[in-house]
RNA sequence: GCGGACGUGGCGGAAUGGUAGACGCAGGGGACUUAAAAUCCCUUGAGCCUUGCUCGUGCGGGUUCGAGUCCCGCCGUCCGCACCA
């Protein structure tokens, strides 16, 4: 063996033979156990970053790990490949976003392939192609004639100097990102899919993902927001009915106004009647879509003029106009009570209006001030005549139904999720397989004549959809008339795209989306990880799709994600200047890191050591996974995004962390070096320690607690360099070869040919351990006084309560620390402590 | 603004309510070497009256024989908020 492990070759060497021989192809056809391991596919953007290095090593030390436990495994990569950062480039360096796509994929192929992971290659996909998105079209076709597609007016954010439709991330601070012009909302005629058709069914699967984290079930459940509430209706004071929905009907007697939202018929009529609500109602339309930005806007309102007779009290409330209320959920116009809503709250105080307490801590304190803010808390009610003394929730109860009886509202289930805006005015992205024809109004494109391909020849010096400008694409003769006609000009959100990849990696056939009976074989997928800024969108999205799926018959399936993991993100110190009172930042790259501090290298001087935070451009605080790859190796990175950080959190990148993970693949080398397969005698101690790590690091990766692993991998290194050579101790080493296979494939191919194995180490067995090794025969008992340890001692595992009592007050520590004192009571652990309490 | 999480040495972290700090990094000391690199050994929470004792898991309370872990209230940081992916 070479004294040195040389990356630059073996890693070559072993991708080459993996590739060659297919290791990692899934088969549909096959005995075993199947393992589909997925992690979310990348967007193409050009190089591949440390988020992804770490996401596709966590899945790839599950997926060969899986492989070496005698599974069939499912462990395939694509490219979520449509998108706006494509149309920026167009425009920014006049490429085609096809061609920059598509060259920015071959080139992160090349870089995950270096990596050395365990993928099937066979199976790449990727979004942009027709033969997935004509597919897409398809799907889209099937859930149309399903009921489940429509179209309605919704709005978007536009600027009025480009003239184009500007997304959520384009507006900044209320303008458009390139023309600076300030944002409107604007209506368009858009696609929805009709997820709320499905909210029950998202809500109650929450309940069988057992595997998925609670906090992303929480955030889903939060999401849909199924609530129970009242809906009953105001009379006016100029005799029309005005129907509110309320989720505390509880707090009845505390409303003291009452609000719709600016596009509410009322409003509108209002505005007939009045240039000035009209001017406000343009107000309101200023500024982005955002729940965000709509929230922490200052409240705003118009006061109508109307009253609102309160069904209990009898009393006028004013009716306003306010820019919080959101015509998409519930009715559009609430009953405000500023004492129990911190958004009412706000407005109360701003057009000084009553705020009333109806929910108190305590019956006393029903006339206690509020604290500055509102109190959404649980309580008994007050000031509410017949409600006093009762519960928020009987409340809530009586009030529906007093309503109910009196035939003036009735209890009401509204959910907070909304309908699925799928329409996107944008080139890149799915082309939606429509076409309106002035005669036949809106019709499918027959499904013969998918995929609907987008045009290759559009332009993008002009801001808008080329789709639109384009000259002739659109243009098409109808398929139920032979009219001319015009295609549908919008393509599907990209999440449209990740809403079922996961199917298409199971299953490819050329004339259909998928076989359902191999689909079948496979999902639901065993593991799925990506980041938490998943958490609601994609997730809850794929799983509609899927539900949807399954209602229209297509497959079988109703949750795709078995068990979800969420990792965390990669982050790195920043280096700064101050210059002229601002930061100026500096690149790893460019600077001399030393123990506990850095130098610019291009003048030697100091620079600050700041913040370790997420990576990004603007601090400059990113590392280029190839240069790092180039250094070190593809085993030495794997390694680093496995060691001392849990995979949930944060990995804080740093220069000495990667040299650290070097040094121990060197150290390894060196060990399994002295692998000698005629040593003899035996070494019990370390036999249990080999089969305690194979037990635990098997037990830490199912976890996806690889830190565990990683700690328990230098445990037992540590101990075989310690031991004799023994048949014991080259047993250890050939354990704990195998034991980092998943996570160092290439280190463990060159030794597993060098130690003079058959076969490739990817394709081999995880070792299997004696049982009645794992238990250990000595316990060490912590012996307290009063809750302080006082001292230990080491016993028999099983030693009886009496006897460790007995060893407990002989030891003279713990004399000392009773001092005298007289024992009132004794606590006994077996095998973990005694406590003495004096 | 609303929803969700997280907080333990210089750093990343470990710890079924039961010996806080496993394991790694960084630091200190030493061996080997002409020297360096590489490697190996020892050491490293803070304080003190140092056979040992006291304090210590963001802050303030509470439950318990015993709390990093459970409960209540704060503070700070991060993620999401429907057209970024």
């Amino acid at each position: 063996m070479n004294e040195r492990f040389d990356p630059a070759v073996a890693d070559q060497r072993w991708q080459r033979v993996w590739d060659e021989r297919q290791c990692f192809a899934a088969s549909d056809t096959t005995d075993k156990p199947r393992a589909y391991v997925l992690e979310m596919f990348p967007y193409p953007s050009g190089r591949i970053h440390m988020g992804h290095v770490r996401n596709y090593t966590l899945g790839d030390v599950l997926a060969r790990y899986k492989r070496m436990t005698g599974h069939e495994v499912l462990h395939p990569m694509g490219w979520d490949a449509f998108g706006m950062p494509a149309e920026n480039a167009a425009m920014e360096k006049g490429v085609h976003p096809g061609g920059w796509t598509r060259e920015n994929i071959a080139n992160m192929k090349a870089q995950l392939k270096r990596l050395g992971f365990a993928l099937d290659w066979s199976r790449e996909l990727a979004t942009c192609e027709p033969d997935y998105y004509g597919h897409e079209q398809a799907l889209f076709l099937d859930l149309y004639e399903a009921g489940l597609v429509y179209r309605k007016e919704s709005a978007v954010n536009w600027d009025p100097v480009d003239m184009t439709v500007l997304a959520n991330e384009q507006v900044i601070d209320g303008r458009g990102w390139r023309s600076g012009a300030l944002v409107e909302k604007r209506k368009l005629s858009q696609w929805f899919l009709k997820i709320t058709d499905f909210a029950e069914e998202l809500l109650e699967g929450l309940g069988d993902l057992k595997d998925w984290p609670d906090k992303v079930k929480l955030m889903q459940e939060n999401w849909i927001g199924k609530s129970q509430g009242l809906e009953f209706a105001f009379t006016l004071s100029n005799g029309e009915s005005l129907p509110v929905y309320t989720t505390r009907p509880d707090t009845i007697f505390g409303a003291s106004f009452v609000a719709v939202a600016a596009d509410h018929p009322v409003a509108q009529t209002v505005a007939e009647g009045s240039s000035e609500a009209q001017a406000f109602i343009v107000e309101c339309k200023r500024g982005g879509t955002t729940a965000a930005e709509l929230e922490t806007a200052e409240k705003l309102g118009f006061d109508t003029g109307l009253t609102a007779r309160h069904p209990f009290s009898g009393a006028d409330l004013p009716v306003y106009i306010a820019n919080f209320v959101l015509m998409d959920y519930g009715t559009g116009a609430i009953m405000a009570v500023p004492g129990h809503d911190q958004r009412d709250f706000d407005f109360a105080t701003k057009y000084g209006l009553p705020i009333v307490r109806v929910v108190a801590t305590d019956p006393a304190e029903a006339d206690k001030p509020f604290a500055g803010e509102a109190e959404a808390g649980d309580g008994v009610i007050v000031n509410s005549d017949f409600l006093n003394g009762k519960s928020v929730a009987d409340a809530k109860a009586d009030v529906i139904a007093r309503a109910e009886q009196g035939g003036w509202g009735e209890g009401k289930t509204v959910w907070r999720l909304r309908d699925w805006g799928v329409s996107r005015q944008r080139y890149w992205g799915t082309p939606i397989p429509f076409i309106h024809c002035d005669a036949c109004g809106v019709v499918p494109v027959p499904k013969d004549q998918l995929p609907v391909v987008l045009p290759e020849d559009v332009d993008f010096q002009t801001p808008g959809n080329p789709l639109l400008r384009h000259p002739t694409w659109k243009h098409v003769d109808c398929p139920k008339c032979g009219k001319p006609a015009t295609r549908e000009t919008d393509t599907l959100d990209t999440f449209v795209d990740s809403s079922w990849y996961f199917l298409r990696f199971a299953s490819q056939p050329a004339d259909r989306p998928f076989d359902p009976g191999v689909v079948a074989q496979w999902l639901p997928v065993e593991q799925y990880i990506g980041g938490i800024e998943h958490a609601i969108l994609h997730l809850l999205y794929a799983r509609f799709w899927t539900r949807a799926l399954r209602r229209t018959g297509l497959i079988n399936v109703g949750e795709p994600f078995a068990s979800l993991f969420t990792q965390g993100m990669v982050t790195h110190e920043t280096y700064s200047r101050e210059q002229n009172g601002r930061d100026v930042f500096y690149s790893p790259a460019e600077v001399e890191r030393g123990g506990e501090s850095a130098t610019l290298i291009e003048d030697g001087g100091p620079v600050e050591i700041g913040r370790v935070i997420k990576m990004s451009k603007s601090k400059k605080n990113v590392v280029d996974p190839d240069a790092i790859l180039a250094d070190y190796g593809a085993d030495a990175i794997r390694w680093f995004m496995i060691s001392d950080s849990p995979p949930e959190r944060d990995l804080p990148w740093s220069i000495a962390g990667i040299e650290g993970c070097a040094r121990f693949v060197q150290r390894l080398w060196r060990l399994f070096g002295q692998y000698d397969a005629g040593a003899e005698g035996e070494d019990k101690a370390l036999d249990r320690k080999r089969d305690q790590t194979v037990a635990a690091v098997a037990d830490d990766i199912e976890a996806l607690a690889f830190n565990k692993a990683v700690a328990r991998v230098y445990e037992l290194t540590t101990a075989i360099e310690k031991a004799q050579p023994s048949a014991s101790r080259s047993s250890a080493i050939r354990a704990i070869l195998l034991l980092v296979a998943p996570m160092m494939p290439h280190l463990a191919e060159e030794a597993w040919d060098a130690i003079g194995e058959e076969g490739l180490i990817a394709e081999a067995a995880w070792p299997p351990v004696d049982p009645a090794l794992l238990v250990d025969d000595e316990v060490t008992i912590a012996i307290q006084v009063k809750g302080k340890l006082r001292d230990t001692v080491t016993v028999a595992k099983g030693t009886a309560k009496d006897e460790l009592e007995a060893l407990a007050l002989a030891s003279e520590k713990v004399q000392r620390a009773l001092d005298g004192a007289e024992i009132r009571k004794v606590i006994v652990v077996p095998d973990r402590l005694v406590n003495l309490v004096a």
